[in-house]
DNA sequence: CAGAGTTTGTGTTCCTCTCCACCAAATCTG
DNA sequence: CAGATTTGGTGGAGAGGAACACAAACTCTG
């Protein structure tokens, strides 16, 4: 219900870009919405709805359509709703075992969306980059119409400095800091703004937006993939830390008495409730991926006491990081990601028992866990987001600015 | 840089409310500023400074001196401050050994103050409630004249749900769910609003406004006294959870092999770096407070292998949580603040050993550990700024409206 | 010591945005 | 079908900040 903080120093143009960039933020989040619930979202008056509605209609980025009947009594108020085609972003997403790329429009919706799998031998940044590249053109080819991109938005496995995009350290592509946004600029050759985030990150952006956790302002997120990542909204907005860092919860050291982890620390939460400790306590071997997990949630299903011990180690070792997490954020709802998605009917009874017996109460009482709505692309929409995220900030910029009034005064 | 988020459903009103706020805000935090300064502070235009600079001096919360000569060509500019005695606010602290209350007016000058022993043994909430109106009367009437009181803000050693100032638990105390905000409120009969916060969360307020920590967004402060309290500013905003009850980092779970701590739980951070940890491994009794701390201290210094040992063990482990932070928060800065201040140099060796070893590199180089710079008196001062909060927040309502501007054109 | 240059305060004018009041339109209810 | 209710449209008013021109005060230079 807040929009992001205004940097000191207004003039009246910068109420206008804030109210403009209000509506256009509710619409992307709600969909459609009659202008009467405009008017009661943003507290903003008829006049004013009327003629910022209108210069985002003439501005092509918004469609009133005809009045929905309610079977209330009252004037039928028209209905608003973002055009998809009036301004899209690229999303990219360089997941362990796979690349994907998408065409998304202004109010989420996704126009085009490809992905392939991807060998984890062949992770050199050339090859990832060209192969994102032959990606991104698919799914620019299959847009509807050439509707213009307005942004790139990258999710990657690993590290990155938000400023500039550089991926300081990503084990799972053997990337140290490797300069990814510049490179896909260049690549790409779109002359739009590109942002690059780790993978986590963006999954909890689109968690918050079209997930289980719409409207959860104090929200942590867990991707269980090969390694453990993790994202944090604060009030309403992601965590990032100074640098963009932030949310690196599977390296949070857990056991002093652990085992050594690819980052080069020892005990992180990473190896205890990462893929192969699972893995491995359930007798399989190390690296399988995503379908010997499957094969340890059967065998635990059909009553495999070794796979649901293995099971219960993560389980328990889940609520003993997320009691960190509960104690120190006192968030409002913890959703589990990844393979902790689909692991969560198995591990949900130790995690709990963990989580009672080692978070404070007052906090404990508050949060809720659930497993994730959102599938593997959940990245993959959060990229889209976080590309979006300048237009809608300041949609202003893509309005002309004044020939509306005389215009709407005549019509 | 920035102000708190703006509602959404902007008016012309908001935007001059932001600005006067910005005005006040730079002001309260700079000590004096030249109108000039504050143009280039708030990117407002010298006719808006000097228009909300006239309605602020108008009102009397802010006075204009004569410039300051700094030896530069051009006109010189009135130095504006704001008067201390417009405004004041009731302070109080309640901490594991003493009482203390404080006026301190806008501008963050401390009018009085006063600080009492306290023994452990009277921890009711009557006796405790009667000794602070006690001592709020003693600076109320030490204040130089009338001061209007604005607000009263409370730090306490315990765990506290902001919105209604509710005390749910306080193990130093003895208490569970107590209504503090109420109690006071009423003992006090100021009519008034009453905040209410974690001590710890307020001394990380006042090393961000005071401190060490001016101008780091993204902090992290840790209190050491009998238990270990701790607060984080995200993004320059203080992190408060969902109900306030974030920041409780001597509650994250660190040793699954460890003691039981106060809390109820196992393996708190607490119970490796808290003081009784501290005393036992130096081979005194728990519970000696700050005085027993400082024999180890002395010890240490004067060469004693087991004081050191017991101190190594700690900063090992404030260096084994301080990681988890490092990892997840990606601060810029943490302040060691209560008996972890006076530990410094002793614990420094070992703590950033283990942070060395247990962080991501990229968020490691970033990250600065410093002690405090205020003494005890840290969390009453951020008690100070918590009430002060809604007047810098908002200006405008302490303003007289309309009366300026004719009165300005005359003069 | 005087004039040039620089910086800042002052006051006016203009622009933009929001709000308010009134009227018109569309729908439901009795 | 008439009244009630809700909402949209329009024009005027009010408020706030920006831009501009001018005046004032200080430093520097010759």
């Amino acid at each position: 219900m807040t929009v992001g903080p205004v940097e000191i120093g207004q003039r009246s143009e910068t109420v206008r870009r804030a109210n403009l960039g209000a509506i256009v933020r509710e619409l992307h989040a709600h969909g459609a919405l009659s202008r009467s619930e405009l008017v009661a979202r943003t507290g903003l008056t008829r006049s004013a709805i009327r003629s910022l509605v209108g210069e985002l209609v003439h501005a092509g980025l918004a469609a009133e359509g005809p009045a929905t009947r309610l079977g209330t009594p009252g004037r039928p108020s028209p209905v608003v709703q973002l055009v998809a085609g009036s301004a899209v972003v690229v999303a990219l997403d360089i997941a362990v075992d796979s690349l994907a790329a998408a065409i998304v429009g202004l109010g989420g919706r996704t126009l085009a969306r490809v992905r392939i799998e991807r060998s984890r031998e062949h992770s050199s940044v050339d090859e990832i980059a060209a192969d994102l590249t032959g990606l991104a053109r698919t799914v620019l080819g299959r847009r509807p119409a050439a509707e213009p991109v307005v942004g790139i938005g990258v999710a990657v496995v690993g590290v990155v400095r938000r400023s500039d995009g550089v991926v300081s350290m990503a084990p799972n592509l053997g990337w140290r800091d490797i300069p990814l946004g510049e490179r896909l600029a260049r690549a790409l050759d779109l002359s739009v703004p590109i942002s690059v985030a780790n993978e986590a990150d963006l999954g909890t952006l689109a968690e918050l937006r079209r997930g289980a956790a719409v409207g959860a302002d104090d929200l942590v997120y867990i991707s269980g993939e090969v390694g453990v990542g993790g994202g944090v909204i604060v009030g309403g907005r992601p965590l990032t830390g100074i640098a963009g860092y932030a949310g690196e919860v599977g390296h949070m050291p857990v056991n002093p008495e652990g085992a050594p982890c690819r980052c080069g620390s020892v005990g992180c939460w990473e190896t205890e409730v990462g893929e192969d400790a699972l893995l491995v306590r359930a007798g399989l071997m190390p690296g399988g991926g995503r379908a010997a997990v499957d094969t340890v949630l059967r065998e635990a299903a059909a009553g495999s006491a070794t796979a649901q011990a293995a099971l219960d180690h993560v389980g328990t070792w889940l609520g003993f990081g997320l009691a960190s997490l509960v104690n120190l954020l006192n968030p409002q709802l913890i959703v589990l990601g990844g393979r902790f998605g689909r692991m969560y009917p198995f591990v949900t009874r130790a995690l709990h028992a963990e989580l009672d017996r080692r978070t404070l109460p007052a906090a404990r009482s508050l949060v809720t866990v659930i497993p994730t709505s959102l599938g593997v692309d959940a990245p993959l929409l959060g990229a889209a987001e976080l590309a979006l995220e300048p237009l809608l900030a300041d949609p202003a910029q893509w309005v002309r600015p004044r020939d509306t009034l005389p215009e709407l005064k005549s019509a």
